[in-house]
RNA sequence: CGCGGGGUGGAGCAGUCUGGUAGCUCAUCGGGCUCAUAACCCGAAGGUCAUGUGGUUCAAAUCCCAUCCCCGCAACCA
């Protein structure tokens, strides 16, 4: 009988920089429902990758000084070292510059151009030639390129797109027949009312202001653009559109790409779309998993709170951080990430429940049967009813959980049989057993329930920890491949007596709770300060100016004499100034520090000849003058010492 | 009135669809035990379920309405 295939994959990550928790977090959770998948029968393909093209990769490589290429080498070197690290079981690794992927977009885009479904057509935009970048209008900075603030032209460039409007209806009747194709259910909801419903607009799939891509193999002036080329992946490691498509007869169509949230947009509607137009089956499911929330806010450098997964690893154990990332983010949702958080987790999950209960296990069968697993007397007594019966419904519990990939409600129910082993030990009262040699065959029954209890958390949590059920069939003596299967869980009699254990390590140290978060602190204090230091020697001054610069700039002081909130904006407020004869508009990014009622009869400096641009509907003529620190927590307007009429000119 | 999610004991969450004794984990306090990693087991305290002492109902955390606040996305810091 062949196997049923599962096929699930993580986006593939951009080389543009190390990976963060957040990614480790998206790969952990996919190799746990591949190992899962695997441990209950299936024929499981299970693909990770890295997709290495764009112009910032181009960008960051030139200014290492090394080709494209070897800049994406080099990085994605450091992936294959995290999720060796992490223990990660993926059957393939795409990157996107392999050259079987290369040929497949490449004959991709070609048959969709082919068929009509991709158009060349031009669009007018911003075109900084220093640059050599596009721009929208919106994106423009004071109408000057946003990256170097030099002039743009205006400029049409031709461009190739794909016709997604076309197989909008097919898609939008898709999602409604099929709930189950975008999870959570939010998401779907947010996709048809952000996207759908009001209507898709073609898609432009072609650069020419950048070479690092895959080209055009008709027109070479053209690459092919981010998202038909990255979102490939999933198809082309399997060889669709290659050279031997067995893989892809196989697996396609996928069971799962899990992604993160930010990128469930592209995943449920341009992937099926470019699907449904090459004639092929779309993926069952798309999930897309929360965020891994830092308490201080967002990961930044310049606040030293980049959590990095190596340094965790290497801080706590591999098990340990995958069993924290598996437990503590709910399904779908966001989780928080802390310090204090982890070490908990640590200490009353895997230390004292899990670690503890098969140490005292272990010692007990050590002490009282010379380390030799007792036979069990039958009939069982009935206080071991419950046990047992939790041990055999496991792993219908854990499957109930996993099928609806609630990889933490799956954890709970195995913890629901740690936590009643601990408590059987209680009840049971082996100590007192030992002391009289009429119970010594009840002292046994309750051993080996223990030892038989503690092969059925192992054989479950293999999933989820590599390395901690090795160590636990290892003290336990559960030598037999065959006895660490789900299939060995049918009865509670795996567990063979007579068998040795072996009292080995902690499966988890207690961590020092006070000691360790003090440390921790230090070390953060220590890596801001670093942080700080090198984010100031990166301030390079600005170079001198001329006095005929500066003069350039018309700096006038302004009366506050009205001031409200912008509709539709969290920042803007709509300041209305008197400046001399004169009054106009002024919008600024200030709400967070002021109310409107704080500016009015200020005077403050009226930047008055900047270009007029449109912020959120209110036409802004000139900004004020503001101070502010770095991460902008203090704010203040600039004013005047001295009352003096408005309009005059600063300098 | 842009779209969506959320506000439940000190912390983090479940319960809301399908109204009917408010539950879980951690932290706190008290007790038990001594096999064990000062771990384990039992018990207790602690919540008018954001607000309107709003509506429906015999009955509302749950359904309806209004308001406030938080977080994503979109727009945006001149």
């Amino acid at each position: 009988m062949t196997k049923p295939t599962f096929y699930i994959t993580t986006p593939i990550y951009y080389p543009s920089d190390k990976l963060h928790i957040g990614h480790a977090y998206c790969t952990v959770a996919a190799d746990a429902i591949a190992r899962y998948k695997r441990q209950t029968g299936y024929d499981v393909y299970f693909l990770t990758g890295s997709d290495e093209h764009g112009q910032k990769i181009e960008r960051m490589a030139q200014q290492n000084g090394v080709t494209p290429q070897a800049y994406v080498d080099r990085i994605v070197d450091t992936f294959l070292a995290l999720w060796k690290l992490l223990d990660i079981s993926n059957d393939g690794f795409i990157r996107t510059t392999d050259d079987y992927h290369v040929k497949a977009v490449q004959r991709i885009f070609k048959k969709l151009y082919d068929q009509g479904d991709i158009y060349k057509s031009s669009y007018t935009g911003h075109y900084c030639t220093p640059c050599e970048s596009f721009w929208l209008e919106r994106q423009l900075v004071d109408g000057k390129c946003p990256d170097c603030g030099r002039d743009t032209e205006l400029v049409e460039e031709e461009s190739y797109f794909f016709r997604m409007s076309k197989y909008a209806d097919r898609l939008i009747e898709h999602i409604r027949t099929h709930p189950e194709f975008i999870q959570p259910p939010s998401r779907a909801n947010e996709m048809m009312q952000n996207f759908l419903l009001p209507g898709l607009e073609d898609l432009c799939v072609s650069r020419t202001s950048f070479k690092w891509g895959i080209p055009v193999d008709f027109d070479d002036k053209h690459v092919v653009y981010v998202w038909l080329d990255a979102l490939s992946n999933y198809a082309t490691k399997l060889g669709w559109y290659g050279d031997d498509d067995t893989l892809y007869k196989k697996y396609w169509p996928a069971d799962i790409h899990l992604v993160g949230k930010e990128i469930v947009r592209f995943h449920t509607i341009i992937w099926p779309i470019m699907l449904m137009a090459l004639g092929e089956p779309i993926p069952k499911q798309v999930f897309g998993h929360g965020w891994l929330v830092l308490d201080g806010g967002k990961m930044s450098k310049s606040k030293g709170n980049v959590v990095d997964p190596v340094k965790l690893c290497e801080r706590y154990g591999v098990d340990a951080i995958r069993y924290f990332l598996l437990r503590e983010v709910p399904f779908g949702a966001d989780g928080i990430f802390n310090n204090e958080a982890l070490i908990y987790r640590i200490n009353s999950d895997l230390a004292n429940d899990l670690g503890n209960l098969l140490s005292r296990t272990v010692s007990m069968i050590d002490k009282y049967f010379g380390g030799i697993i007792p036979a069990p007397a039958a009939p069982i007594a009935q206080e071991d009813d419950a046990l047992l019966a939790l041990a055999l419904g496991l792993p219908a519990a854990v499957e109930r959980q996993m099928k609806d990939l609630k990889l933490p409600d799956a954890l709970m129910e195995i913890w629901k049989l740690v936590g009643a082993s601990n408590k059987y030990i209680d009840t049971t009262a082996p100590w007192v057993l030992a002391k009289d040699d009429a119970n010594k065959a009840r002292l046994g029954t309750v051993l080996y329930n223990l030892a038989e209890c503690l092969r059925f958390i192992a054989v479950h949590i293999q999933p989820f920890l590599t390395t901690t059920p090795k160590e636990m069939f290892a003290q336990l003596g559960v030598t037999y491949a065959a006895k660490q299967t789900v299939e060995s869980l049918a009865c509670f009699d795996g567990t063979v007596p007579g068998t040795a254990v072996h009292k080995g390590d902690a499966l988890f140290p207690r961590i020092d709770v006070e000691k360790e978060l003090a440390e921790l602190a230090e070390q953060a204090a220590a890596k801001q300060q670093a942080a700080a230091a090198v984010e100031e020697e990166a301030e390079t001054p600005l170079p001198e100016i001329e006095y005929d610069d500066f003069a350039k700039l018309d700096l006038r002081l302004a009366k506050v004499i009205a001031c409200e909130e912008v509709k539709r904006s969290k920042k803007l407020l709509k300041l209305t100034l008197q400046v001399g004869d004169e009054v106009r508009t002024v919008a600024s990014g200030i709400k967070a520090w002021y109310a409107p009622q704080d500016l009015v009869g200020k005077t403050v400096v009226l930047v008055a000849n900047l270009k007029p641009v449109t912020l959120c509907g209110v036409e802004s003529r000139g900004m004020i003058l503001c101070a502010s620190d770095k991460d902008d927590i203090n704010l203040s307007a600039i004013t005047t010492m001295a009352e003096l009429p408005d309009g005059l000119k600063v300098r």
